[in-house]
DNA sequence: TGCCGAGTAGACAAATCGGTCTACTTTTAG
DNA sequence: CTAAAAGTAGACCGATTTGTCTACTCGGCA
């Protein structure tokens, strides 16, 4: 495997698991099995580095989430399967997504608050692109009106987030209630 | 004031706005003015003083949250008085709460992930304590089935917890479409 | 053949971390 | 009044942090 990719997959794992400030750059060295310069070879900074891994997580939280809202034609089938997926994930079952530890970008935005580091706006891009998928897929059931559309998906977006919160902070891994 | 509880509300504003592990001891000393040994007279470690940290905002937390939700009598209002006081607190309106940066709890946890950790669970049965009030509350309205209760105060905690990491992450601050 | 980019191991630098300690002063309670 | 408790300033300690640098190896390519 790449050499970059196999350093950003290492440090995605250690940061999503662990923390950012927790981790250093010589574990995330010792860790992957490369030399210090080989990791400033490919990233000017630990924050680079970050940069790439919110980058890398994104896109692969992504594709899975598109992936599992795909089939649903109408608003409640979506809103089941948009449950059902996150509690997968709340599982462990989603093998492209790790061993659950809450949702990366929340945790990241925990320890880097500042709204002007680019750490903190990847955070914020990346949740407002989940937003966008949500409308995107509510937009194409056949049931939906589209003066709701809106206040719906943001109704949506919301349980999401408060799932992911729960699921990592108090261990809720099941939420039959929301389905209805 | 008292020297313990001054420290105890310096560290915590410091905590709070920048996250724990980019708050070091020397910085919280020189913002609140007293010596290192003073510090370390009154806690024995940076852990033990954020674990005083947490004591304190969830008893600030849990009185304001208390007293914003006791003059309601039936769900709908307790829900619309849930929501507006949060969306008070996300305006940075309330001012025991200090200027929003979402829920030290939550962000907490974040930099903790152990769950075998006394400041993860210090951050778990805070989320326990919100979720009981809710509860509790609830049930004291009078058109509150109790078959529901159970399951319609777990959902209002997830709407709550959404709405913190939204008004966190992408800064929705007001969200009128969930009160109906 | 010769060269260059990518790799390794690890010493090193400068800063910062949490935490200890000394020497001294101030406050407070009996 | 006196003595203990609580306070101050800041030097110091060992560990750790991010990041740089040297010296060297290896493989592929012109």
């Amino acid at each position: 495997m790449d050499k970059r990719t196999h350093i950003i997959l290492t440090a995605l794992s250690l940061f999503y698991q662990k923390g950012i400030h927790s981790v250093g750059i010589n574990e995330i060295i010792s860790v992957a099995g490369v030399a210090k310069k080989t990791m400033y070879h490919h990233f000017v900074s630990k924050d680079e580095l970050l940069l790439a891994c919110l980058s890398e997580r994104h896109n692969r939280f992504l594709n899975w989430l598109t992936q599992a809202t795909s089939k649903q034609t109408t608003i409640e089938e979506f809103k089941v399967a948009l449950i059902s997926c996150h509690e997968a994930w709340f599982n462990s079952k989603v093998t492209e997504l790790g061993d659950f530890n809450g949702c990366l970008f929340i945790n990241t935005a925990a320890e880097f608050a500042d709204p002007a580091n680019p750490i903190n706006q990847a955070c914020k891009e990346h949740k407002m692109a989940v937003q966008q998928l949500i409308k995107q897929r509510l937009s194409a059931c056949n049931n939906m009106e589209s003066s709701q559309l809106g206040s719906y998906s943001h109704y949506l977006m919301t349980l999401v987030e408060g799932m992911i919160c729960q699921a990592k902070l108090v261990g809720i891994k099941q939420f039959p209630h929301l389905k209805q």
